[in-house]
RNA sequence: GCCGCUGUAGCUUAACCCGGUAAAGCGGCUGGCUGUUAACCAGUAGAGUGGAGGUUCAAAUCCUCCCAGCGGCGCCA
């Protein structure tokens, strides 16, 4: 936090207070986190923004009045407190506020997390609004908030513009069954599934540019990596092949990984995730290879269809840092992907899995730049072609050859942070089955 | 869309198979305790078992339907 930007008389936020060695006088916001009293000892962990720290306040050294509104305070209750830091082994982290002032900014009532609950993941996502302070939950955002700073500090170092394309569209950009659908004014339009389309028109104008966006896809899926809305980090560069697009995304997931690891290291301790960046270069097959792999190991699939949630578990198993699957068969992808020169049956596209079975994080791949193919496509693909007449039309004006992809946000947190689902990687997850809060 | 599982106090669970009218821990409240980390000790209030219907002298328990959630598959990112 700014050391210019302080609120509401408060002298250091906890972190500030770790960061010195010196006893000092201060004066916290936070919250109550914990409270326990023995006798005339009561202790309360505070939580602020920037950590945890233990207050005691002792009968003997404050008054009666301030030693009753301690005792009166309730758990979460958002206080004040005043005191001077002390190291103390018997203190969690070594160091605690001797409090000296208390102040109750608003109560709370009793509250229904209990230790219990910790159990129930569907009574957490129910009061999600506020199970989100609990310390793994708070934990997972800070990683979050981490991967996309992360992102954006490796984009604008090398020369890409942030653009934000519209969430209200007309035309979709991968299969038109999954879209959600809007009135927009009595029109019918739906809410993106990627800004991909938009990035591609912007390349012209900027040649490399990024996006962080929210995602939707009205999808029946009902697993642990899926997500109703999510938010995906897309990238498109002009003049790029493939090969130069996975280079791209393997240097950003280092980056990301390297800075959690680095900058989230008590984040991920909270969560009790050992994890290793993974080292460059990461491993890349085809499709072929990785099927073969696969049935080798008893999962059978046709040439053509995309891999079953089995096989890819299996790839994501057989490495020990993510793997780029590379030349998908054009049966398994979206309309747009460029073929390879001497096989238009395989695309110049890829998947990036995250190892541990956590699988699939990125797509990317070369997009069609050619008129008559693309126009080829939205006819054998039956798309609505008034909707993608803009998209066409890039091609009449000098489009070169380029590629890009997305990473999803919630994905690549969950391999991060070993989480079990997705969910837990959204503030406010939005599933099949949830939609409150 | 398919398969499987679950639904009992604020939360987690017991009683369900082999029907006899709900038991406990945590949390709450009251009191005690000068070093708690998911504290401890004592006392106390709190549910009629997701909903509707059926079988029965009797249903949390058996049957039917509905609703909600969980796990997985498919589809997909």
């Amino acid at each position: 936090m700014s050391t210019r930007f302080k609120v509401g008389g408060r002298t250091h936020t906890i972190r500030e207070l770790f960061n010195e060695n010196s006893e000092l006088d201060t004066c916290i916001l936070g919250w109550i986190q914990n409270k326990s009293r023995v006798g005339g000892v009561i202790f309360l962990t505070i939580r602020d923004g920037s950590g945890y720290i233990q207050t005691t306040f002792k009968k003997d050294n404050v008054s009666s009045e301030v030693f009753d509104k301690v005792k009166e305070a309730t758990v979460e209750s958002a206080v004040k407190i005043v005191g001077r830091t002390k190291q103390d082994k018997r203190a969690p982290g070594g160091l605690e506020i001797v409090g000296k002032d208390f102040e109750t900014i608003a109560k709370a009532e009793p509250w229904p997390i209990v230790k219990s609950a910790v159990k129930s993941p569907s009574f957490l996502y129910d009061i999600r609004h506020l199970s989100i302070r609990g310390k793994k939950a708070s934990s997972v955002i800070k990683i979050r908030s981490k991967v996309i700073e992360a992102a954006a500090d490796y984009f604008f170092k090398n020369g890409f513009y942030l653009i934000s394309a519209p969430t209200i569209v007309q035309s979709a950009c991968e299969g038109g069954a999954t879209l959600f659908e809007v009135n927009y004014f009595g029109e019918k339009a739906f809410l993106t599934q990627s800004a991909q389309l938009y990035e591609e028109a912007a390349i012209a104008a900027l040649e490399r540019v990024w996006t962080v966006e929210p995602c939707f896809r009205a999808e029946k899926s009902k697993t642990s990596k899926h997500l109703t809305e999510f938010w995906m980090i897309e990238a498109e560069v002009a003049f790029a092949t493939h090969d130069d697009i996975m280079n791209l995304e393997e240097e950003l997931v280092v980056e990301i990984t390297n800075r959690v690891a680095q900058e989230c290291a008590n984040e991920l301790n909270i969560l009790g995730r050992k994890f290793k960046p993974p080292e460059p270069p990461f491993h890349r097959i085809t499709y072929d290879e990785a099927r073969e792999l696969i049935m080798k190991k008893g999962v059978y699939f046709e040439w053509g269809e995309d891999i079953p949630t089995e096989g890819e578990k299996i790839i994501s198993n057989e490495f020990d840092k993510p793997v780029f699957i590379k030349e998908f068969p054009l049966s398994a992808r979206s309309f747009y992907h460029m073929t390879k020169p001497d096989n238009d049956k395989v695309t110049l596209s890829s998947d990036l899995i995250a190892p541990e079975g956590y699988g699939e994080i990125t797509t990317g791949g070369q997009r069609l730049s050619d008129y008559k193919e693309l126009e080829k496509r939205v006819m054998q693909q039956e798309l609505p072609r008034e909707s993608f007449e803009w998209y066409l039309e890039l091609r009449k004006y000098g489009m070169p050859p380029h590629s890009g992809f997305g990473l999803g946000v919630e994905r690549t947190v969950r391999w991060i942070a070993g989480l079990k689902h997705i969910r837990a990687a959204s503030l406010f997850p939005r599933t099949l089955t949830r939609l409150n809060p």
